[in-house]
DNA sequence: TTGTAGGCGTTATCAG
DNA sequence: CTGATAACGCCTACAA
């Protein structure tokens, strides 16, 4: 990371440096043509040692950077990906989006971060704006267009997408398996000896959603508990669904000990309606969420969930798109699900 | 948004479109020269009806989309912005990315999103890597590098930074009171009759968490109430930091009422502590935090705390360097502090 | 008003 | 192995 900076480089830096050194300055200077200057810093031939080290030096002393835009129009790549997300200030799409520049710095490309906000013609549009913006390949993180459109999308481009099941030649996916975290969360309520446990429901729309309260109705119907239709209720995935979720399972009056939210944004929703319900947790109801964001362990109490690996899914989506960029197929796998019990499911705990 | 696509027009969209339709082919579609076309897409020059309209349709027909690479090559501006952050993972920072994207989305803008992680090294190595990409603005959203390094930045690129304060013909800066916060924050507390108000400090980088730290004392003195500083603790802005730190403040022995933590979420992490400790908020403890995450008003009990609008940061900073863009002098201004009184500060409300 | 020519900084394709 | 010579797609003088 840190090279010492040999006294003969004015390395631009943050400072000065008027001028734009081009690939032609450090031909000149090395006393070569501007193609072998470019095939020694792309790697692309084999050339004398010699040449090799005056081209070298004549990059370290004019400081010369290659220019990104004459690059991608010259030669088609311009190593920066494209990235959807579908909002920037999500707790778990931050989580992802950095486990995606974690993995793209190192290979030298940039991500192009769009936010499409839960909007097919949104995301639509971001893949529009960043196909015209020539990136290599693009990532969709939750995607909301059809399936279709997505493979579509991947005969013009490298495309990677989480959560769904789509392959292809230039298509890879990465895919969470909801359905188990849902039924280990319920699991282990049941094991905690929880009979009524209610459910706070995810948006229509997310599959995912469905997957994870599909976890829960399996784990009800194993241990022979009776699925009650009125002991689930609706969500958005945000808190506030969450909290309000809470107060219609209090106000309704139906007994319940336990509360699976199916997103910790949920769950923390919850907790606050339970609270103002003079309701505690766990000692009255027992709570768990999914995801594990980076705050659930501070929460208070400290919430037990579904670990989903926001992190790694941005990292290794990335590091599947590097694969496909370089040729290869990409063998990336996301970690199974994993339950973490914390407090406010354990009274044992508080 | 939504405007009536002509029959003619085979959109792209995330669909097909193999050839990429250049300039000069819509230039022959409508029977005029590339130039026109060009002056016309971007209205550089007055051209007749006629021609106009017959661009207009073969663009439509084409389903045109000019190459960005092409034109910040030929004509310099890339229509993007770079913009720094510190961790893109982190609910401050990402509620501000928003608002960058919100303000510069409609304007046709596109944000180049890269973190520095609080390291000044890496942030040079931003700017660096921003200009190569040949943004036409940097956003720089609280620093970490000297105001010198900036302002040589700025000579070559128009620049905007939060939490600075700096200006110059091509240099703007949106600064947060933080000094009136801390004050705000701490004279709340001694309004509820709080004497031994213990201080959550910052990381010490940071000038704001000085500043509120400044507010603190200097609410504190103008209450006549001896500075104690056995009842300030280090901090690092995060969740852990506050959590030890209200078990420092507890173990410690020294007594105190209430805590005023510099940020919300070493608040919410001193929330657990003192939940693990316990005591109660704000029977016990009255806590207040600084910035009002989203989260924070959600928390058990929801924080009372300072609102910092992260979102407005993020906006007001992409609009003050459209306005530079513009030739324009940027005025925009951040809201004063406002202090936002929930439960764990006011046991009526709980 | 509008067309022509040249160039932005690289890479790629050919010869040599 | 290396050097010309085209593109890449668009913009901007300059000339008409």
């Amino acid at each position: 990371m840190k090279n010492a900076t040999p006294t003969t480089a004015p390395n631009a830096s943050a400072s000065s440096e008027r001028v734009t050194v081009t690939l032609d300055m450090v031909a000149k200077r090395a006393g070569v043509s501007p193609s072998t200057v470019s095939r020694i810093l792309n790697g692309t031939a084999v050339v004398s040692e010699a040449k090799r080290q005056a081209v070298m030096d004549a990059t370290q002393a004019l400081g010369f950077v290659p220019n990104p835009l004459a690059r991608g129009l010259a030669g088609g790549k311009t190593f920066s990906i494209g990235v959807v997300t579908q909002a920037i200030d999500s707790p778990f799409y931050g989580a992802a989006l950095r486990g995606v520049e974690d993995a793209l710095d190192p290979a030298g490309y940039s991500p192009l971060f769009m936010s499409a906000h839960w909007d097919p013609a949104a995301e639509a549009r971001c893949l529009d704006v960043l196909r015209s913006r020539r990136v290599d390949g693009i990532v969709v993180l939750m995607p909301r267009l059809s399936d279709s459109a997505l493979e579509a999308c991947a005969q013009t481009l490298p495309m990677v997408v989480t959560g769904r099941d789509l392959r292809g030649p230039q298509l890879y996916s990465l895919n969470f398996d909801n359905f188990n975290g849902g039924r280990m969360a319920t699991e282990h309520l049941i094991a905690q000896g929880h009979r009524q446990i209610a459910f706070i429901a995810g948006a229509d729309e997310h599959p995912d959603a469905a997957e994870r309260m599909r976890g829960y109705r399996y784990a009800l119907a194993e241990a022979k508990i009776a699925f009650d239709p009125r002991l689930v209720v609706p969500g958005q995935y945000h808190e506030v669904s969450g909290l309000e979720a809470a107060k219609t399972l209090v106000q309704q009056g139906l007994p319940f000990t336990a509360i699976f939210a199916s997103n910790d944004q949920m769950a923390s929703g919850a907790a606050l309606g339970l609270f103002q319900s003079g309701l505690r947790v766990p000692q009255d109801v027992a709570l768990v969420g999914f995801d594990d964001l980076p705050t659930s362990m501070y929460a208070t109490p400290p919430l037990s969930t579904i670990q989903q690996p926001a992190y790694d899914l941005g990292r290794l989506a990335a590091c599947a798109m590097l694969e496909l960029l370089a040729g290869n197929t990409p063998t990336e796998e996301l970690p199974a699900p994993a339950l973490l019990v914390r407090a406010s499911s354990d009274s044992l705990r508080v």
